[in-house]
DNA sequence: TTGACATGATACCAAAAGGTTTCGCAATGT
DNA sequence: ACATTGCGAAACCTTTTGGTATCATGTCAA
């Protein structure tokens, strides 16, 4: 997995994508499903997922002629390690949202 | 400021910004003293900071002919506000262990 | 088997992103 | 006064990005 934090960094800019994830954390969906709550064509919405993917923010399981797209909370690792930078200045909630997804990692 | 939260996101999408980031988050700096850490010409790196700056992730301060940028932490409240949406994640795991331990006591 | 359906794949397009070069200007130091 | 220094801005270029439209493929159900 090369350069996870930047893919999951690049995956989380787009708006677009952020909304998926959004969606993805009330519940699974097929891509026509998640397709459904955008105003942009099926095409369009199938080819972020590969970058959530990629970011390792979701999963993708194949059912049949189906494809289940779920959310995966422990990619959002690498991002969360990289906000250590701000350690100087730290406030509680990006310690309470570390140790949460640390705990989820295990 | 409208889309605060776009702005930030994106600009910590690009690895330069997130470097420029991290350096700063050491000790605040001006445009050439930013610039010489990178292989890049002082111009590239100047445009960043604009991205950043909309952000809210750095200030900027004029001195004389100087500008210095330094790292603003706070800026990173509305990245962290939505990394919220995957608290329920968290929550469910809680309360699974919850009535698991429920249970268990009956 | 046949038709409908969910997805994959490709070509194409406009706009944005990230870089360069060049020039100009204001603040500074001698 | 004057050369130097730090920065801003504009023009330009290439690649990436996010969208479209269209067609192909695999799977399900009747």
């Amino acid at each position: 997995m090369p350069d996870q934090t930047q893919h999951a960094f690049r995956a989380l800019a787009d708006p677009t994508r952020r909304d998926i994830l959004r969606l993805l954390s009330a519940q699974e969906m097929t891509i026509a499903e998640v397709s459904t709550h955008f105003d942009m064509t099926r095409a369009a919405v199938k080819k972020h997922l590969p970058v959530l993917n990629a970011g390792g923010l979701i999963s993708v399981e194949t059912r049949g002629r189906e494809r289940v797209n779920r959310i995966n909370p422990t990619g959002l690792a690498p991002v969360l390690s990289w906000f250590e930078i701000f350690d100087h200045f730290w406030d509680d909630r990006l310690a309470a949202l570390k140790t949460a997804i640390e705990k989820d990692i295990q």
